[in-house]
DNA sequence: GCTGGATGCGCGAACGTTTGCGCATCGTTG
DNA sequence: CAACGATGCGCAAACGTTCGCGCATCCAGC
């Protein structure tokens, strides 16, 4: 099924060819059609040839709803996406997009942004009898999770840890954020300043926690906590309120716990006068193709994108063979990527 | 079929509630059941209401697959997606996401990113039936065109002309770009530089044209170009030439062709210690929301997203309903959103 | 020559919905 | 009173696949 030539792209009759074209052409029933385009060695090598000859000649294309219908399996991966202010979960489905092509599998956008998700929404999880579900909201999206719970649906979390009935795939926060502190402590950074996430995201937490354990252990002062909410925005009116600060108050360095955060805050420091890593040493957290721009040439923890997406439709497609495997939570390590920002 | 009561997620039998559990309880056939439910008047009033009821009250949901098998409509809305590195396509997207669920469709994201589309992946166009596509990358995605032709699937470009036979929204190029340069005329700017994109952009052609014309109809000179390859790194490298310019060179404002590439040059400029408005004018095209940071504050002119959207979901609708209504181009103005960038 | 297992394939039901056509029943009109 | 048009609903055939069985045919072994 690789390199085809260039393939009509559509038979020239009005009706599309389906398999019972197939079988009558070759002289065949249609199950054996369909068990050799599968691959089924219960059917002769020579036959199965001359079925995939012919299906590739007739621009033959499976109709997947037919296949939904008798088999159950739709081949539909749900996704809710966070929203747009945070250019990860654009990154994210990007990447989710490349990946499920590889695997057969496509995605059907179910929700994305900030916002709750409405019943009627959450419905297209049934009419469309997604095979599981990809959920990288921030916010829990409980209509869909208990949608899929009912119906035994397969969800994975991705950069979010597992609520409800679901498998998750992370990066390994804390490990990350202790990178982190630690090079900045290496650096002689000493006094420091938190721009978290206001919103009950797990991934905040536990980036929060990791960086302020590492200090800890170091015995050095905890930070002083800003809210970033989540946005550049949010991240810039921190980084105004650090620069407003007297001087002898002022941080030396300042860890924001998503990237977008990181340049806002890099953005305001900026605006102010100020700039790291020679005031302020600034990181951040996600690896963003941004945070490599030399605008903001920040250090960061890259998530292993690739590497995550990967695992959870793996964990999927696992989930999908076999309902009834336990949960699963994967925690990937990031990569910490060294930059100027930080000194 | 609005405001709900909480509505039993699943029916506790283990099998899904069909059409025909309805119909066996209520002592109907089928068929009714199916036109009740859509409405059909040809079933009293009463019994329509009666079907509803208890609809609701099983929780049925109908099957997607079901009816795209039957109907031949699968109420799928196929996207082709533009590369991550341009936020509008983030935010084109969910603003699709939103209007679809309003309209009973659903997405079905065939291709993300900046690359030709393989002919695997086209294909879930014809394996899912999907009954339109919106597509928005900037390049030309060949095979998806020829598929969606040879099958009678309606096609929507987004932001780009048409080509090939399909409908186009976009926004009104020539006119915003117009607008810009008369507002940069009447604060006075002579001297221009223009950051073009590198692809074969329709849309960053238009709005070039639209911006030359204009300073020629001024009785100005056509402005310096610059290579933006549509991203913020490009325009990035194009404000750091720019800056690099001896000052007497250096134009005294510029336009780039997409906000984010204006957003480059901002960048650049201020690295290389230069401010607009102070030492130049900049102005992009798009409305991001970005471009109203304090960051950037960029003058820039605003495509009507929501009103773009919902008219290529339209023109989609409209082409399902009725293959051969006559294609269908929709220009709208957008609004120019004079901010502090343009001095 | 008969049993026994491969090997290779066909039969037919099932999946849930839509839709063209047809058939009662009822009230109205000529 | 017969003919007739509404009104309200049922019948049954699709739509294209999948999959559990089951049935030939063939070759080997006893």
């Amino acid at each position: 099924m690789k390199d085809l030539p260039p393939k009509a792209p559509a038979p020239p009759e009005g009706r599309r060819t389906t398999i019972v074209t197939l079988s009558r052409q070759i002289g065949v029933a249609p199950s054996t059609i369909s068990r050799a385009l599968k691959g089924d060695t219960r059917i002769s090598a020579e036959t199965r040839a001359r079925i995939a000859r012919l299906a590739q000649e007739l621009g033959y294309t499976p109709h997947a709803s037919a296949r939904t219908m008798s088999s159950g399996r739709s081949g539909l991966i749900g996704v809710v996406l966070g929203p747009p202010t945070n250019p990860f979960y654009t990154e994210l489905l990007h990447e989710a997009v490349r990946q499920a092509a590889g695997r057969g599998m496509r995605l059907l956008v179910i929700h994305a942004g900030a916002g709750a998700i409405e019943d009627l929404t959450a419905d297209a999880l049934l009419q469309y009898q997604v095979d599981g579900c990809l959920m990288t909201s921030v916010e829990l999206p409980s209509h869909v999770g208990a949608v899929c719970a009912a119906n035994g649906v397969p969800v994975v979390m991705v950069n979010r840890v597992a609520r409800l009935n679901c498998s998750a795939v992370t990066c390994d926060n804390r490990f990350g954020s202790r990178q982190l502190a630690e090079l900045l402590v290496a650096q002689g950074r000493r006094r420091f300043a938190l721009v978290r996430t206001s919103t009950s995201s797990s991934t905040g937490q536990e980036r929060d926690q990791g960086f302020c354990e590492a200090l800890q252990a170091m015995g050095l002062a905890p930070p002083r906590r800003l809210d970033g909410r989540s946005t550049h925005q949010g991240g810039y009116a921190a980084g105004q309120a650090i620069a407003a600060l007297p001087p002898e108050q002022r941080p030396d360095a300042v860890f924001a716990v998503s990237d977008v955060m990181a340049m806002g805050v890099i953005d305001a420091l900026r605006m102010a006068g100020l700039a790291a890593p020679r005031d302020m040493a600034v990181v951040g957290f996600d690896g963003l193709p941004a945070a490599a721009w030399p605008h903001y040439d920040l250090t960061t923890v890259e998530q292993p994108l690739p590497a995550m997406i990967g695992r959870a439709l793996d964990l999927l497609r696992a989930r999908m063979a076999d309902r009834g495997l336990p949960d699963e939570t994967v925690s990937l390590r990031g990569r910490l990527v060294v930059r100027g920002s930080s000194g």
